[in-house]
This record gives structure tokens, sequence and C-alpha cells, in this order.
DNA sequence: TCGCATCCTGACCGTATGGTCAAGACCAAA
DNA sequence: TTTGGTCTTGACCATACGGTCAGGATGCGA
């Protein structure tokens, strides 16, 4: 934020490096820690020693518990709307669809442990994202209805409830991340593989735009 | 246990009657505080208050928090399975997978908190019920997904992933329970009338059959 | 090298939690 | 009415947790 950084060159000061390095370390143990245990069950003593630092620096970045959590809870939400990119470069439905479908699959491939967190806080009355949801999340899936029932409307799928539709795409995708523990144990103890992942993906874009119409 | 109980005639004593009751009062509460604030989030103090009972009578009836959280999280599971019967008892796959959609469909509604303990408790590796997933959700899973490639072979649907599609039955439907709040807020913060439940279920049905070639 | 801001951390504190217990209330059979 | 089991509950305890703080280490521009 300071003039600093702009004539700090290309590589960023060691103050700055430390800081950012430092934060990511704590913000990928929050993450995975909150997923495992949920919020209530969380504590900063685990994520520290998971982060490799000792808790008393934890609060030195992030003031409380629930600083940290916000900031976990954020970033799969960013995450999961910049993947409406795929959603709105389509031309067609069946390519909108089928990419949108892709990338959150590939989300919750890599990023299952904050989905997790964005479903337990969900799941618990959003305490502490209501505001998202009720300003990004819901312009967000306002606009993309308004966009099936165009394609509706003129035509190219079937009539189908566009916001339900968008649940359902949700549903499906990060099913596979948040209960990704249920379906290893249903694959005989193994995670999926590559290939496995692949089917997966292909099952749902199948059956999904079958569903609507557009096979 | 006893043979007492034979000899009690119609009514059940009255200490079973306390006994009964006061489970299913702790139960009930139990249920909605383990749903709203997770596992470590809940208290024993806040689950006693909402059932109007001291915190040290729950202990009188369930040992430890984590015996009431396994009862819990037992109910909701076998609230599903016996949801299986409308799958079975269908002679058709339109009919089996419609009326296991509705079955499940109606029992988000109906048990949401439940519904809500389940998720939680696979999103966090499943620690208390893990045996239940190896042996009867997995045999479970495989007599289904024998049947739906039995339909399959017979030519009477689409050929699909009998697991995937079962997947995606159980993430839709319980998308409705677990995210319920999401929804709500999505839906100008009222909860889905009747009518929209209703239309949720014809969603789900319609995109599904379609999908798997049954329409 | 100096001086200052940033970073680090062991020790500490108040509180809230799961669980215990002993003493008593209630109930039903004898 | 007596007796023995079931149920109820306030008071209590040990522990674990989020958070604080003071004092030291480190990095860096001047």
């Amino acid at each position: 934020m300071q003039e600093n950084a702009r004539f700090s060159g290309k590589a960023a000061s060691r103050r700055t490096d430390i800081r950012r390095e430092n934060e990511r370390l704590i913000l990928t143990a929050a993450e995975k820690v909150f997923a495992e245990a949920g919020y209530g069950g969380a504590t900063m003593q685990l994520i520290a020693d998971m982060a490799g630092l000792p808790k008393a620096n934890l609060h030195y970045y992030f003031a409380t518990k629930e600083d940290l959590y916000r900031r976990v809870v954020q970033e799969i939400f960013e995450i999961w709307l910049n993947a409406a990119a795929s959603f709105d470069a389509a031309s067609t439905p069946a390519e909108g669809i089928g990419a949108y479908i892709e990338a959150k699959m590939d989300i919750s491939r890599r990023h299952p442990h904050g989905s997790k967190v964005w479903a337990a806080e969900v799941m618990q009355g959003a305490p502490v994202i209501q505001d998202y949801l009720e300003n990004t999340l819901r312009d967000w899936t306002e606009d993309r209805a308004r966009v099936i029932q165009g394609w509706i409307d003129a035509g190219q799928m079937a009539p189908v409830n566009p916001r339900h539709l968008l649940y359902m795409l949700w549903a499906m995708t990060q099913h596979y991340a948040d209960f990704g523990h249920q379906i290893e144990t249903l694959n005989g103890g193994a995670p999926l593989t590559d290939r496995q992942w692949q089917e997966a993906t292909e099952s749902v874009k199948t059956i999904i735009l079958r569903g609507v119409g557009l096979d």
C-alpha cells in the first residue's frame, strides 16, 4: 500500500515476503483444520502446529480465530466466482454448462477443504458470510438464471427452472469435495484416480446436458 | 427387557414413559443443536436448555456427548435406508428412480437437521460412523448399482455409471436440506413453500429422468 | 553502526466446557 | 408403610481454549 512497494523493483522486500509467506502458511493450515474439525472443533493450537508456528504467532497475523476463519471462507468463495468465467465465455448452452461443470469439478478436486468449510458455514446458517449470500451470490445467481432463461426462450434448451438447475450443478459438483470421504470409502478406500475423476465429470456432464435437452 | 413389560398391558409403565419421553426430548434438541453449531460448537448446556432439562439430566440418559451424537447420526442414517424401499418396490427404472427422488426430497424437507449432522460427520472423515460407511452403506450401494446396471443391460435406460448416478441423487436431494439456508436466502429470505418444494422435486426428477433416457 | 519498525514467542489469564457426585424426590411393588 | 430401584439436580472439578503481553530477535533504511 505504501509507495515503497513501487520502488522495490521486481522482488518484494524481505519483510513483505515473510508476511505473505506466513499468512499463506497459516491460511493453508487453517483451511485444512477448519474442514476436518469444523469451526468449533478447530483450535488455534492445532492450526499453529500444522503451520509449524507458535500459537502466539498466529494471533500476530490474525487477530482472532474468527478473522482467520472469515479469510478462509472468502477465499473459496472467490475461487467459485471466478469459475463463472467458463459459464459466461460460452456461446452455446452446452458449451457454457459443460465448461462450468468441468471448472467446478476441477475446483472440488483441487480445493476440497475450502469447499467443506463453505458447506459447514452455510449449514450453520452462514453466521459470518450472510452478506455474501444476500449480495454477491444473489446477484450472481440472478444474472445466470437470466442467461439460462434466455437460452430457453430462444429454444436452445429444454424448459427447466434455471434456479433449480443451478442448485443441481452446485450440489453435484461440490458433493465430490464435501462427501469425498464417503465416495472414497465406497471406492474401496482409495481416492479417485485421474481416470475416475474424469469419469465422474463425464457422468455429470452427460446426465445434466441430456437432462436439459442438450445431447 | 424385563418380563414386566409383557405384563404391563397396553400402556407402558410410567417409568418407561418418562425414559422414552426424555430421550426423545434430548435427541430432538441435540439434532438441532449439532446441526446448527457442529459437534465441536455444540454444548451440552445448549442442548439441555433447548430440551428444557438440567444438564446433569442429559448425562443420566446419555453418558457422554459422543454417545448422544452417535445416536443422532444413526437415526438419520436409518431414515435414509428406509427410503430405499421406494427404490426397490418399483418395477420400472423411471418409477424406481422417481420414487427415490421423491422420498429423499421429502426427507430433506422433514429432517433438515439430521441431514446436516450427517453431512458434517462425513465431511470430517466420519470419525464415529466409518463402520456404517464400510459395511451397511457399501453393501446398500453395491446392491442398487447392480439393479441399475440390470436396467441398463436390459436396454431400459441409457448407459450411465450407476455409482455416479447414485452420488448425483444423493447430492441433489440432500442439497435442499444441507444448503437450505442458502436456498432460502436466494429465495428472498423466505423458506420454500409447498409449491416450491414440489417444483424443486419436479425439476430434479425431470432433469435426472431425461438425463438417463427415461422421458 | 545506529535506530526504529516488524516479527517472534514462552508464559500467563479468565472463562467455558464435559463430566462427576452425593443427596434427595419420585414411583411402584410387596 | 416399607423398600429398592429410577429419576433429578445444584454444586463442583479438572482441563482446554482463545486471547494477551512483555521482552527479545531480526531486518533494513539512514
